[in-house]
RNA sequence: GCCGAAGUAGCUCAGCUGGUAGAGCAACGGUUUCGUAAACCGUAGGUCGUGGGUUCAAGUCCCAUCUUCGGCUCCA
């Protein structure tokens, strides 16, 4: 008999042989209808696998990551089936479940699949999945393995198997389709109830832009169809929230033809939204002991042949530009890092001074592919909340942490609780993509990670993301789509002060060589922005909305009164504006919530006679009235910057 | 940059198999002076992204190009 351990402590007894879907039968009736995929022993795994060891097991439903990855990856090959049943021929990639849902990687030889070609396709899932074949596993040797392919005729599964070790290789089949895949399955297609594929995109075989480019379906699926109509519903929501719309709304910031594609206008409202994130941060940084610098914007080649950013990024980089004088070229400045090098080298540096933190709200161009353009998340003209603090190596740390500190208040102030803190290692497969030595890199690494533990941070480290100059912390945040994008960002660099021979002179009188920090809280103000307007849906809090309030009165008659209340408001630095259109109140007031404007003050006779307004608060409604004395004190301390 | 899709008035969108552009909102003019989410009447507004081509005739078909969208690759 084995020892079955479930997750609430408990032993059970079972047979040798046992399978998953046994142990669930025993637990409860309900538990197996539900049961999708099994943990043994950290392991997931097919409900109808056998057990013949004693081991901890969690039975995984709907409601368990387990389950959705077992269901979605069975839908993946359910997606496969119906494909090939449609598209005879047709060679696969490969097809794992992903955060929501799945997709499949296909080469379709000539042949377009359109939205007419995915309805045919979801339908026949549908009818597949009808049937409930049950997903067989079979183990198969490299041999076996590599012979059905070739006679299916289907080379990227062939690359696969060839990279597998004898083995480890399985095949899962449901009705006429055999996959190469490690599992684990779902006990069979039936409990696929609702599908639908979601989009075609171009991915390159095996990520590799060198490679041929595949067509990549996505899809998800769920056991209820209401599940899937909430899910389609919730992207809808996610949608509104875009900030590429609301900017558009909101009238926030536009993009030009003729400006040229990925440099963004900022308009008057997204101007006056982007200026109060920079003061919130210059406050920030001016009690962190900050010093504000100002650099122009394109500097000499040779600056960035020394930074080592011109043999990196030069030739797909805004060419530089020429000057009537023969022989002179400046860059557009795409980093503000070296000319912040140049201000650390206008005289020499005692360790007394360190460490010299120099910050500047640094505008950079970048030459980003055209096809990575993305609204103000990816642009190619952009300013950095950037800083380089140079100290002395035993400062690392110390100013390391005090800038998660800064990192981190910056997200509690605009409630960003939902980041990933990411540390971006070098990829250890290929050092050539990076300057300086191994054991700077090791320190670096070293020093990151460990000032992050010490702040008692939770951090994913991932390989292959530094800086060609050094490792980075990445503060990451999802969009409204689920897209990641990376804000804040820090980076220990011991790199650009041996490139640029920065010195300090100790106390032992020999000269010694700075460690330069890279930071930026927000990262670009562009990509912060955008972020922002999708986490509040373009209901900025008070103190960073462009327009806090709108005064409307009742009739033209109370416009002057209006006015009145709005320049006593001007003088408590209130931003706000009257609506004197010739509308009624109803409309004023429509227009002020759609638009977001957070307080709207209503005058009329009662309040221009008692020298008071009648507040109405966006999405709540009215508030009652109140004397303007009263409003403004309360709208003053309610609009503070939060530091 | 690569694969795929889309571009019609300021905005959101309609325009079937080619017959010569339409709605709502916004704008402008007038009437109305109004108490908590859209007053009424009228006017004006488009070389249908751009450039070629096919045709008696192109928003509609073909080619090229630009931009946008979804991914991929990239991201100092």
């Amino acid at each position: 008999m084995l020892k079955i351990t479930l997750p609430d402590g408990s032993v059970r007894e079972f047979p040798s042989g046992v399978t998953g879907m046994e142990i669930a039968k025993s637990i409860s009736e309900g538990l197996a209808r539900n049961a999708l995929s099994i943990e043994v022993n950290g392991e997931i795994r097919d409900l109808s696998r056998t057990i013949t060891t004693d081991a901890s097991i969690k039975i995984f439903t709907w409601n368990d990551a387990g389950g959705k990855y077992a269901f979605w990856h069975s839908s993946a090959h359910l997606f496969a089936e119906a494909l090939e049943a449609l598209y005879p021929g047709v060679k696969f990639g490969i097809g794992p479940p992903i955060d929501n849902g799945f997709y499949y990687d296909v080469d379709l030889g000539d042949r377009e699949l359109g939205e007419e070609g995915l309805q045919a396709i979801e339908k026949k899932m549908a009818e597949l999945a009808k049937v409930a074949s049950p997903f067989l596993r079979k183990d198969v040797t490299k041999q076996e393995a590599l012979e059905y392919f070739t006679a299916k005729g289907d080379p990227y599964k062939l690359e696969l198997i060839n990279d597998l070790q004898d083995g480890t290789i399985t095949f899962y089949q449901q009705g006429n389709f055999t996959d190469l895949c490690r599992g684990p399955h779902l006990p069979n297609t039936g409990f696929i109830k609702a599908i639908k594929l979601l989009n075609v995109a171009g991915a390159y075989w095996r990520g590799n832009e060198k490679n041929k480019m595949l067509t990549r379906i996505y899809g998800i699926t769920f056991p209820k169809a209401k599940e899937l109509e909430e899910y389609l519903h919730l992207l809808e929501e996610a949608k509104k929230r875009d900030h590429r719309k609301l900017g558009k709304e909101l009238e926030l910031f536009a993009f030009s033809e003729k400006v040229g594609m990925g440099l963004p206008l900022w308009l008057p409202k997204g101007a006056a939204l982007r200026e109060r994130l920079e003061q919130f941060m210059r406050r920030a940084q001016v009690k962190a002991g900050y010093d504000p610098v100002v650099t122009p914007h394109i500097g000499g080649k040779s600056l960035y042949v020394t930074s080592g950013h011109y043999e990196k990024y030069g030739k797909d980089s805004f060419q530089p530009i020429a000057t009537p004088d023969v022989g002179e070229e400046f860059l557009l400045k795409p980093m503000n890092c070296p000319h912040h090098c140049e201000i650390y080298k206008v005289r020499p540096r005692s360790y007394r001074e360190l460490p010299v933190r120099l910050a500047e709200f640094g505008t950079v161009y970048r030459y980003e592919q055209s096809g990575e353009l993305h609204g103000l998340t990816r642009v190619r003209g952009f300013t950095q909340d950037d800083a380089h603090i140079f100290c002395r190596p035993d400062q690392v740390k110390d100013e390391f942490k005090k800038v998660i500190d800064l990192v981190l208040h910056v997200f509690t102030a605009l409630g960003f609780e939902n980041y990933t803190a990411q540390v971006s290692l070098r990829d250890p497969n290929d050092k050539k993509k990076y300057i300086g030595a191994d054991e700077l890199w090791d320190r670096a690494e070293r020093e990151i990670q460990e000032a992050a533990d010490e702040k008692g941070l939770k951090t994913v480290a991932v390989q292959g993301e530094a800086a060609f100059y050094g490792p980075k912390l990445d503060f990451m945040v999802k969009d409204a789509l689920g897209r990641s994008w990376q804000l804040g960002t820090i980076q220990v660099d011991y790199n650009l002060p041996n490139r640029f021979e920065l010195e300090y002179i100790g106390a032992d009188n020999q000269r010694h060589r700075p460690v330069m920090i890279h930071r930026a809280p927000f990262g670009s103000l562009e990509r912060f922005v955008a972020v922002l307007i999708e986490h509040c849906a373009g209901n900025f809090p008070l103190w960073l909305a462009p327009e806090q309030l709108a005064i409307l009165p009742i009739s033209e008659k109370f416009n002057d009164y209006a006015r009145e209340v709005l320049s006593e408001l001007k003088l408590k630095d209130v931003r706000g504006f009257v609506d004197d259109r010739d509308e009624k109140i109803g409309r004023k007031i429509r227009d002020a919530e759609v638009s977001k404007t957070p307080y709207m003050l209503i005058v009329g006779e009662k309040e221009a006679g008692a020298k008071q307004v009648s507040v109405r608060k966006h999405g709540q409604g009215d508030l009652g009235t109140l004397s303007l004395g009263d409003f403004i004190e309360k709208i003053t301390a309610d609009a503070a910057m939060p530091i």
